[in-house]
DNA sequence: ACTTGGCACTCACGCGCCAGGAGTGCCAAC
DNA sequence: GTTGGCACTCCTGGCGCGTGAGTGCCAAGT
């Protein structure tokens, strides 16, 4: 028996099951298909690949459909990421026109996704662990509070608002404030947000008395900066599309609509897809049904990729059912990705 | 016949409806209300009421389920809001405790208001077309290009990073940004956002040849950040909870979604409903079925009112089917919208 | 003038039934 | 290893029917 053969009608079946979503049966696949055999020789061989769990049957008499485990075979070894048209690539270029705000470049990009693949997009923002301090802004606001703002190198800007009422006086916060300023930017720029976190205790020990009040004042909440933008976040977009890509996932559309809305948890997921993505498969890393441990997240697929360049800033991706169009999927959320780090590294 | 007992049938249906999902008859309705009468009388008030458009049948022979009409009547005539248990306050208060920045008060308010509702919450963010400029920072960034960040009394923050290479020289930019920020400042701080933006023509004009250049540069990115804070922004929490509230929502739920992820729309929608709040209600507005002229939104009520103290900043409500619980809803709408309000003044 | 009980009528709904058909598994023959 | 044939399973859709909830109307009562 031909394993060749086998590894075909799985690859047919997947195909013809996720254009009509019907159950496919022996003798559609001749008729669809060029497989130079009769109904009955491709009984043979579903049988074989129900035994070994890629197929199974919705009820007795019905055509085949894939398991998780058919595919994740199919995208293994069977799949060939269809090119892009040269339309689709236009299409994404001009959309992507013109971002100017990293939010803007995000909010595009999740919106382009969404759209390409008709399909709930995921990106996650540039991720700061490896982002480094281009600058810390600080300065007097009203005369009883401060501003304190910080700029990543990545292009992200986190600000607080802190009372210094208690901490100094009015009359001498303005030249606190820019020895101050000046100091924590000799002591934090340039610096990893992680290593800049650490700085700031020497710092604070090294401050006149005088100043010490305020100048904790300051530490603290800049830490608090550094903190949260090591603190990952997503955006998505497109979950309408998952009520009209069929009444299979609509049973727990509504456990898929909450995971998507709980951040935390697809954070987790993007991570853990990080993880795993080996750099094999051009740096695509796909999680199909089951093998997303989170409940509620059975029943969907998971698609993504890195992005940003040679040093991957964040990862960005579609999720949709699993009966998806892997082979579209897949070079969509590369070609995506590719742009958007063209863009980004402008 | 009396016109009161009409009014009290009518309620009577809404609410059983509201608490049922089924049409309901008028032998129902006498067992579960105490409304003195038989049920052959009800039928008769049943009659009238659907000849004036208040309730109607799915089809003969079945109950009656209230019509767009009938919820409006009952909104505006018939509901009275229920009080929050104290139980539901401490929550409301325990949930929102702890918020420092404005972001985070947006985000838990609009899933406190989401998981109290069990429907899909919009909250939009302060509008600042009534906010001023408190400060506008100016700081040079790697001798290349300068960091432009604006801040609204309102705690809002806008930052741009613009290019001055070609602007002004290396030497010079420091001291150039240090002036032309003094200036700045001087000229829109305290300034409403509208009339900041339109001070800065005169800026430019009446600054010195040698630092027009990069005056434009500032001014212009200025001008950006005032219009981008003056475009309001909407965020939104729940959706899941719209598939769980009922199957004949789920026919046109793709819209829904579609529309919530169109934060146009959601805005245009809140800004006619905060059009049409005279205060009435208790400065709730409510809004039923098609009388959302957007298409998609018929099928669903929102109800919303204004929020941040006496000059009301902006309004967050939610979204549901019609046949929604409009008593305890507004009632939640109501209490979220005090207790943020409240926060907001600290 | 309103209310009430009675009564006939109307449909949606659920159920059982049945034929049709798609698809399978198995077997014997090639 | 492949193929045609054949019996079998079981989903699907259509039909008919009884049931029950609910209505509208009418005539009688207050």
């Amino acid at each position: 028996m031909s394993d060749d053969r086998r590894l075909a009608v799985l690859r047919a079946i997947v195909e013809d099951y996720v254009s009509s979503h019907e159950p496919v049966g022996s003798k559609a696949l001749v008729e669809r298909h060029q497989l130079g055999v009769s109904p009955a020789t491709i009984r043979n061989d579903m049988a074989v690949l129900e035994d070994e769990g890629y197929i199974t049957q919705p009820h007795t008499s019905a055509g085949r459909i894939p398991t998780d485990k058919g595919y994740r075979l199919f995208v293994d070894r069977l799949a060939n990421v269809k090119p892009m048209t040269p339309a689709e690539k236009r299409a994404i270029e001009t959309f992507l026109h013109g971002a100017d705000d990293l939010d803007d470049v995000v909010d595009r990009t999740v919106r382009l996704l969404a759209s390409l693949t008709r399909q709930a997009a995921v990106v996650q923002y540039p991720s700061l662990s490896r982002a480094s301090v281009r600058h810390v802004e600080l300065v007097g606001v009203g005369g009883r509070s401060a501003l304190l703002v910080l700029i990543t190198d990545s292009g992200r800007v986190e600000q607080r608002v802190l009372d210094v009422r208690s901490a100094v006086d009015v009359e001498t916060l303005g030249v606190s404030l820019a020895a101050l300023r000046t100091r924590v930017n000799a002591s934090v720029a340039g610096k990893r947000l992680r290593e800049a976190r650490d700085a700031l205790t020497d710092l604070v020990q090294q401050t006149p008395p005088a100043d010490i009040a305020i100048a904790a004042e300051v530490a603290a909440s800049l830490g608090d900066c550094l903190t949260a933008s090591l603190e990952e976040r997503v955006v998505i977009a497109g979950t309408s599309n998952l009520v009209k890509s069929g009444a299979d996932l609509s049973l727990s559309l509504g456990s898929v609509l909450e995971a998507l809305e709980e951040h935390v948890v697809l954070l987790r997921l993007v991570q853990e897809l990080a993880e795993e993505d080996l750099g094999e498969r051009g740096g695509l890393s796909v999680r199909i049904g089951a093998e997303n441990l989170h409940l509620g997240l059975d029943g969907t697929s998971v698609v993504t990729t890195g992005y940003g360049g040679e040093a991957v800033l964040a990862r960005l991706g579609v999720l949709g059912p699993t009966r998806m169009d892997y082979p579209t999927t897949m070079a969509a959320v590369r070609a995506v990705s590719r742009y958007v780090s063209r863009i980004l590294a402008s």
